[in-house]
DNA sequence: GTGTCGCATTCGCCTTTGTAAACA
DNA sequence: CTGTTTACTTTGGCGAATGCGACA
């Protein structure tokens, strides 16, 4: 191993090896850190890398880590410039963390905290500090192939799911305000007076067909095109509106200027949107796609103004075409392109100015732009962006989750930002209006280079960066004429491609978006729809947030969207088609199977869902009440209806891991252990030879002891359903203590019992007041199911001596268990009596409370005046060995030692005469003030007080002695 | 290049009912 | 003498989740 500093004029300053032995020490060091590269794992490369170099290919037998680490200033300089010193490369093989953390602590926080390399500990010296360093070290041979492992803990995934759902809600944020934008009347009636007249006839057609559609979307598709501008700086509202005066703009602006037109022909539209969010996985986002991915995203796919679509005679037909395009337009896309490798490749979106929470902006932008061209300097030299460190402790999503922060920010505070930043563009728009795709190059290259620094600091969830070309921002428009009671048909105006619905998937997939939440918006609400577009839902399932929380979240939203949306349906015809359904549902075998909870159980009748809607919304509908079937269902309840449907019909994966957590199906050989098969059946299908089963005959088993906690015990002449062993270490127990074989196989196993198996749980009545006790002579109160019938449970500290005392039975109330000294201890928490001594308990505790806490408090206050006396005696006393001693320093050492002494023997009778102090004592008896006249403390005498000065209050009990020097005492004689 | 499967590894849940000495 | 507090020894086994390599 060698281990060489260099200075930062690249001269050898110093080197640890010729230490002698510190070598050693250093060596150790290196390895710990090794050790501790290798626990943190390959995913974190990234954060790591700027301390490295690459390394020497032409070492064989050695692996060669060789670092350059920055000073100070440097990694302050470095830190400051987005891409970093030139100086650095990166070394994407092989990495060590922070080297020259010397301390042994080398928590996390230094690192993260991006600490600069320390002194070396040869030299203490601050100015011969190391500026470069070269360490060279063998590695085991049989680690090389080896990748260390990581995993993320539960606080990285908490944090992760925290950063994921506020993600989400800023998203919901954001899409709510493009939806209030579609409904301007101004973007409408403008949109409408570009509309040719033949086109606009199909405005307000009641049974509109997704093919009467096609000619207005090929016509808006001809005269829309994407550009790749951001204009974060102003309200999107203004941003909608400049769009559609250029006839471009984002494909976020495109997608709601299409759900503007739609809403201005009468027609009910939603604006539809992919919520990209950051991962809910810790670690997921952080991996990006290769160098080589990233250039066949960047610059193949993303390259036209006309995305995806060659030709609009494929309209209706067409698939999402992802990978078929160049790079045409210099001031466009290749601006995405340049953008999506910038970030993708060393995942340097520019570094802390990404940090800078992107609150101010428009001065900042000039910042932002020059670090976006050296960022890609840096990539023409080095294909790699090397991040700084504090850069490189961000995860993608964060960056991903703090830019839509900004933005939801941003857009919610309209008209603020208005004024600072509509300068730029928003005259021209209101004043100029014949501003189009002719715009003078100059005005674009402005607005261009904004948009290029801000999005290059990885906007990509709502303005597309590694995920170009991906298909995030659509219409949904409902056709009343299609499949005989209407249904909302997915509208992608940009790519002129209608009802698509199923290559949605496929085409977001392809550009690497996760199909994980798809949310349509109107009316200011907002309605989960993932499930049209999405075909393997077990796919997404695991990577959605929990939800319950996400229904809550939504369940205001999806009033407003329904209230927006909701139309009437004869139901009539509901009824028919769902019996459609309901024979698909049949015909893929899922109904009917006599599981307690069948799937189809799930389904909602359309009686039902009709009923409900009628309650719901009877004021609005128009009620035939006369007859069965005309009952009145709003779109949205059938809609509902379509989307349990799909839920319900899913095709049986192919893959057998797939079914381990799937939510409809199940192998056997993928339960757990305390899970069974109860029915057994029926079974739905093969894969690889294995039968599934509905997921609803998946039972979990508990032991009886378990259910007991839940308040259920096992029937009688119940068999356990399954009988698992116990664990080695309980068995070595048993046969250290057990000499009895069948004793051990008897106590060896664990019986489990499933729901089916339970009734609820049948304590022994309290009798005579006497409490219902276990062997152990206690109550276990899991929960309160599990109190005998009669009692209660009074969780109050030190009840117990109150029952003691009034002699009430009782049993301690054993609530759980905690592990202390290496052993499960049992937590007590109150006491169980019975009902009838509630109430004398209940007032009896509250009178020991009160007398406690008198006592309490006369204790404490006991314990104060003693502290106060403590002190001021040890004052009097120092005054009193000054008075004798004076003031020399030489002899202050052995008067502090005399004054504890004195502390000691204090308080005595006649000591307390010739206190000097101020304030008040009580001692053995009696309680003294000392009124002290300024100055007295710094007069030299010694205090007298005679009998003939004394007075004595006897109200009171106060006995004044004084002194002739005017210092007087009081005592209370008590 | 992608999907699937098996193996290895890591993480985190589940387990679950003292005692003797010192001190007040 | 009795009741209370404190120190002692400070889990660890196992299943689920996950990552990775091999293979189709």
């Amino acid at each position: 191993m060698k281990v060489t500093c260099e200075s930062d004029n690249g001269n050898p300053s110093g080197s640890i090896h010729d230490a002698g032995t510190l070598a050693g020490i250093s060596q150790e060091g290196v390895n710990k850190l090794l050790r501790r590269a290798n626990r943190r794992g390959s995913s974190r490369k990234e954060e790591k890398n700027e301390y490295l170099q690459k390394n020497d290919p032409k070492t064989n037998e050695q692996v060669v880590h060789t670092m350059i680490v920055q000073n100070a200033s440097m990694a302050e300089g470095c830190s400051r410039n987005a891409v970093g010193s030139s100086q650095l490369e990166v070394d994407v093989g092989s990495y060590v963390d922070n080297l020259f953390d010397d301390s042994e602590d080398m928590n996390d926080s230094d690192w993260e905290d991006g600490s600069i390399p320390k002194l070396d500990p040869v030299d203490n010296s601050p100015k011969e500090r190391m500026k470069g360093l070269t360490i060279e070290f063998d590695e085991p041979s049989g680690s090389a192939g080896r990748k260390p492992v990581r995993r993320a803990s539960a606080e990285d995934k908490e944090i992760a799911e925290l950063v994921h759902k506020v993600h989400l809600l800023c998203l919901l944020a954001r899409g709510r305000l493009i939806d209030n934008a579609c409904d301007d009347p101004l973007i409408q009636a403008s949109l409408l007076s570009l509309v040719p007249t033949h086109l606009s006839k199909i405005s307000g057609v009641s049974n509109i067909t997704s093919n009467a559609l096609s000619p207005l979307v090929t016509w808006f598709h001809n005269n829309f095109h994407v550009r790749s501008l951001v204009r974060a700086e102003r309200s999107f509202h203004t941003a909608l509106a400049f769009a559609l005066e250029t006839r471009e703009g984002t494909p976020e602006e495109i997608a709601a200027l299409s759900v503007a037109l739609f809403r201005a022909l009468k027609f009910t539209a939603r604006f539809v949107s992919i919520l990209d969010v950051a991962s809910l996985k810790p670690e997921a986002d952080k991996c990006e796609p290769s160098s080589q991915e990233a250039n066949r995203v960047g610059g193949g796919i993303f390259s036209t103004s006309t995305l995806m679509v060659a030709n609009p005679k494929e309209v209706s037909s067409s698939s999402y075409p992802v990978k078929s395009f160049s790079c045409s337009e210099k001031d466009g896309h290749c601006e995405n392109s340049l953008r999506s490798s910038c970030k993708s490749k060393g995942g340097c979106p520019t570094s802390n100015d990404t940090q800078s929470r992107y609150s101010t902006a428009v001065d900042e932008v000039t910042d932002r732009t020059s670090n976006l061209f050296a960022c890609q300097a840096q990539l023409d030299t080095y294909g790699q962006c090397a991040p700084t460190k504090s850069q490189g402790l961000k995860r993608k999503g964060d960056l991903e989750f703090e830019m839509q922060l900004a933005m939801a920010i941003s857009a919610t505070t309209v008209g603020t930002l208005e004024n600072s930043a509509g300068s730029l563009d928003v005259s021209n728009f209101n004043g100029n209006n014949s501003l189009d795709a002719s715009t003078p190059s100059k005005r674009w290259k402005k607005i261009h280079r904004v948009e290029s620094a801000t999005s290059s600091q990885g906007l990509s969830t709502a303005l597309g960066s590694r995920k170009v070309g991906s298909p995030l921002f659509w219409a949904e428009v409902y056709c009343g004429g299609e499949n005989l009671t209407g249904k909302w048909v997915h509208v992608d105006a940009l790519n002129a491609i209608i009802d698509g619905e199923q290559k949605v998937e496929d085409a977001a997939a392809a550009c690497k978006t996760a199909l994980r939440y798809v949310v349509a918006f109107a009316g200011r609400g907002a309605k989960d729809v993932t499930r049209r577009y999405c075909m393997k839902w077990y796919k997404i399932a695991p990577k959605r947030v929990n939800s319950i929380w996400w229904d809550a979240v939504l369940a205001p939203l999806r009033e407003l969207e329904s209230g927006a949306t909701g139309g009437t349906i004869n139901m009539e015809k509901l009824h028919n088609n769902a019996s459609n359904e309901q024979e698909k549902i049949k015909a893929s075998g899922m109904s009917e199977y006599p599981g307690t909870d069948s799937p189809s159980n799930h389904v909602i009748l359309p009686e039902k869902s009709g009923q409900e809607a009628f309650k719901e919304y009877g004021s609005k509908s128009e009620v035939e009440s006369s007859t069965k079937h005309s009952l009145v269902a709003t779109r949205n309840s059938l809609e509902d209806m379509e989307l349990e449907t799909r839920a319900l019909t899913e095709p049986l994966p192919t893959n057998q891991q797939a079914y381990k957590n799937h939510a409809l199906y199940a192998l056997e050989r993928w339960l757990t252990k305390c899970q069974i098969l109860h029915p057994r059946g029926p079974i739905l299908g093969y894969c690889s030879g294995h039968p599934v089963y509905p997921r609803t005959c998946v039972q979990t088993l508990k032991p009886r002891e378990r259910w007991l906690r839940e308040g259920l015990q096992v029937k009688g002449n119940e068999i356990p359903a399954k009988v698992l062993k116990r664990s080695a270490k309980l068995k070595k127990v048993q046969v250290s203590e057990e000499d009895d074989y069948e004793e051990i196989d008897s106590k060896g196993t664990i019986e489990l019992y499933g729901k089916w198996q339970l009734e609820p749980l049948c304590l022994p009545h309290a009798v005579d007041g006497i409490v219902p006790k276990n062997e152990r002579g206690q109550v276990d109160v899991w929960s309160e199911k599990c109190l005998p019938p009669g009692t209660v449970h009074l969780r109050l500290p030190r009840v117990f001596s109150v029952a003691k005392r009034l002699e009430i039975d009782y049993a301690p109330a054993m609530v759980g268990f905690e592990f202390r000294n290496g052993r499960a201890a049992p937590i007590f928490d109150g006491i169980v009596v019975c009902s009838e001594f509630k109430d004398a308990i209940l007032e009896a505790y509250a009178e020991e409370e009160e007398r406690r806490v008198a006592e309490e408090k006369k204790r404490n206050e006991a314990q104060a005046i003693s502290r106060w006396y403590q002190l001021l005696s040890s004052i009097i006393t120092r005054q009193k060995l000054k008075s004798y001693y004076g003031d020399g320093s030489s002899s202050q050492a052995s008067r502090n030692i005399q004054d504890k002494n004195n502390e000691i023997n204090a308080p005595d009778e006649s000591s307390k005469d010739d206190r000097q102090s101020t304030g008040l004592w009580k001692g053995d008896g009696e309680d003294t003030l000392c009124n002290i006249p300024s100055g007295t403390l710094v007069e030299d005498h010694e205090h007298v007080f005679l009998r003939e000065n004394e007075s004595f209050d006897a109200e009171n009990s106060v006995r004044t002695k004084r002194c002739h020097c005017g210092f007087s005492i009081q005592v209370e004689e008590l």
